[in-house]
RNA sequence: GGUCCCAUCGUCUAGGGGUUAGGACUCAAGAUUUUCAAUCUUGCAACCGGGGUUCGAAUCCCCGUGGGACCGCCA
C-alpha cells in the first residue's frame, strides 16, 4: 500500500518553526517509503485564517525544498464534511446542544472548582432530533456534538509505542459550531481518510486529541492511520517555544541569512539522529537515512548557536557567486572579491553589511588609540605608518602578494608594529581580514588616503 | 487540579546488562595568523533520586522527584 503522509497547517500565522520540522519529517517519511507528501491548508476557521499566512506557508514550504504532491483546502471541501455530520446525526452518533457559551463556562468552573476534569455532562443528548429540527427553524442556534463513547481508546505510536486515553473523561466533544462550519477534531478525521493518509506526523501537542480522532472514525467505519507524535521544539526554559522566547517563524530565520539547507539540516538534527557520528545532510541524504525509530521522546530546546554553526558550514560550501549574489540583499555594492574575504568569516549572510561597510565609507570613523599595536607611542604610529606609505607607494604590481612581501619586508621583525596601524587605518576594526587583502581592493589611491587619514588623527 | 508524555555533559545526542559513557555545539588552552575567522590539537563538562532484578544496571522493573503538553463553539 502506498504511504503517504500530510502536512496540515492553519494559515494563522507564517510558517512556524517548530511547524516546519513536522513538515519536514511528513516529507522525509513520505519519500524515504516512495510514498506521496501531502499539503493541507486547515482554513476552517474564517475568523483567523488569512490568505497572507497561506502563501508565506507555501512560500516558505518552497523555499525549504519541501515539495508537496498534492494540495487541499479544507475551505473548498465543506459539502464533504457536511455530508459525513449528517450521518452521525442521523444514526445518532452526533446531536444538537443548544448550550450557551455562558451556561458550558458555568459548568467548566465549578468542575474544575470541584478538581474534576471538565466535560459536557451531556445535557442536550436527549432532545428528541424532531424537537431540535423545529428549534433550529426558528432560529436557535446549535452546535453539533459528538458522542463520545466511555471506553478506553488504546493506540500505537510510532515514537512513543502504546498509548491510551479514558474516553469518559472527555465528554461529548464539540465538532461543528452548525452543519456548514466543522471544526478541527472532525474535519481533520473526514481529510485524513478522504485522502487516503497512512501516517500521521504531528507534534505531540496534538496527542490528546487523538483519541477523538479515533473515535470519531471508528463510529464513521473509516480505515486506520498510524501515528507519530514528535516531541516539541523547546524554548531555552524548556517550554514550547514560542514568541517570547525570539524568533519562531521561518520567515525570520530567512530574512537574517539563514540558508534554507542549513535550516533543513538543523531542525532534522532536533529530535532526530542518523545513529552515526554524521551531522551534516543534504535534502536527499536525509531522505536516504530518515527512519521513525531515531525520532527522540523528549522535547529539544532550540539552541540558535548549532544552527548558527551550521549556517556557517553551508555558507563555506557555497560558491562565491552564489555567496556574492545572496549577500547584495544585504549590502548591494558588494562584489565577488569582497564577499571572498568574508566567506569564512560569517555565520549569516546578513553579517555581510556589518563585516564589510568599510569598503564603501567615504570616511572611516574610530578611536585613534586603536591604531596603536600593544603599547606603542603617538610617535611610533606616526612612524610606522610613514614606513608603510613610503613602501605602498612604490608598489609596482598592485596586488596583494606584492603588498603583502613589502610590508613583510619592512616590517622584518615588527609586524605587529607595523600591520597593525594598517589594519585600524585601511578598516577602521580591531577584527578584520589581512591588510593586504584590503588594501588590494581599496586600491593605492585610497589605501594612502586612508592612512594619511590616519595619521592626521595624532 | 485532571489526563497524557518525557528524563545521558549547559544544549543537541550515541550508547538498550560488562564501554576509560562516544560525537557535535558552546566554553577554555595551544598550533597557525599582525588581529579576527577558518583549520588542526588538547581540555572542562553528563547517566534525576531511592529501591529492587542480576555476579554485574546509564541500560530491565517499581516507587518517588523533576520537567513538559493538553484540558475552546482555535488548530
Amino acid at each position: 500500500m502506498e504511504i503517504r503522509t500530510r502536512f496540515a497547517p492553519s494559515p494563522t500565522g507564517n510558517l512556524h518553526i517548530g511547524s516546519a520540522r513536522t513538515a519536514l519529517f511528513n516529507y522525509l517519511f513520505a519519500k524515504k517509503n516512495n510514498g506521496k507528501f501531502v499539503l493541507r491548508i486547515e482554513d476552517t476557521d474564517i475568523e483567523r485564517s488569512k490568505k497572507e499566512y497561506e502563501e508565506n506557508i507555501i512560500g516558505n514550504l518552497k523555499l525549504l525544498g519541501l515539495d508537496w504532491d498534492e494540495f487541499y483546502r479544507q475551505s473548498e471541501r465543506m459539502d464533504v464534511y457536511a455530508k459525513y455530520l449528517q450521518k452521525l446525526l442521523d444514526e445518532d452518533k452526533a446531536y444538537y446542544c443548544f448550550c450557551g457559551p455562558e451556561e458550558l463556562e458555568a459548568m467548566r468552573q465549578e468542575q474544575m472548582s470541584r478538581g474534576e476534569a471538565p466535560k459536557y455532562a451531556g445535557k442536550c443528548s436527549c432532545i428528541s432530533k424532531e424537537e431540535s429540527q423545529e428549534r433550529i427553524k426558528k432560529g436557535e442556534r446549535a452546535v453539533i456534538r459528538f458522542k463520545v463513547e466511555p471506553k478506553i481508546v488504546r493506540f500505537n505510536d510510532l515514537i512513543r509505542s502504546q498509548i491510551e486515553f479514558d474516553a469518559s473523561l472527555m465528554g461529548d466533544i464539540v465538532i461543528a459550531k452548525n452543519i456548514k462550519t466543522p471544526l478541527y477534531n472532525f474535519a481533520v478525521v473526514i481529510d485524513d481518510a478522504d485522502m487516503g493518509i497512512t501516517h500521521i506526523i504531528r507534534g505531540e501537542d496534538l496527542l490528546p486529541n487523538t483519541p477523538k480522532q479515533i473515535l470519531i472514525q471508528e463510529a464513521l467505519g473509516l480505515d486506520k492511520v498510524k501515528y507519530a507524535h514528535l516531541p516539541l521544539i523547546l524554548g531555552p526554559d524548556r517550554s514550547k517555544m514560542s514568541k517570547r522566547h525570539g524568533a519562531t517563524s521561518i520567515k525570520e530565520y530567512l530574512d537574517q541569512g539563514y540558508l534554507p539547507h542549513a535550516i533543513i539540516n538543523f531542525l532534522a538534527l532536533l529530535g532526530w539522529n542518523p545513529g552515526t557520528d554524521k551531522e551534516i545532510f543534504s535534502l536527499d541524504e536525509l531522505i536516504k537515512e530518515f527512519s521513525t525509530d531515531k525520532i527522540q521522546k523528549s522535547g529539544a530546546v532550540f539552541n540558535i548557536q548549532k544552527l548558527d554553526s551550521i549556517n556557517g558550514i553551508y555558507i563555506r560550501r557555497l560558491s562565491l557567486e552564489i555567496l556574492t549574489d545572496l549577500c547584495r540583499k544585504y549590502a548591494p555594492e558588494i562584489n565577488e572579491k569582497i564577499v571572498s574575504l568574508f566567506q569564512e568569516r560569517m555565520k549569516k549572510i546578513s553579517e555581510i553589511g556589518e563585516l564589510a561597510d568599510f569598503f564603501f565609507k567615504e570616511n572611516l570613523d574610530y578611536e585613534k588609540d586603536m591604531l596603536k599595536w600593544k603599547n606603542m607611542t603617538d610617535q611610533e604610529v606616526i612612524e610606522s605608518i610613514d614606513k608603510s606609505i613610503k613602501v605602498i607607494s612604490k608598489i609596482k604590481d598592485w596586488n596583494k602578494e606584492n603588498i603583502e612581501k613589502g610590508l613583510l619586508e619592512e616590517a622584518g621583525e615588527k609586524r605587529g608594529e607595523l600591520l597593525w596601524p594598517v589594519r585600524v587605518a585601511l578598516s577602521g576594526k580591531k577584527f578584520s581580514p589581512p591588510p593586504f587583502d584590503i588594501a588590494e581592493i581599496l586600491g593605492r589611491e585610497k589605501t594612502i588616503k586612508r592612512l594619511d587619514y590616519a595619521k592626521s588623527l595624532f
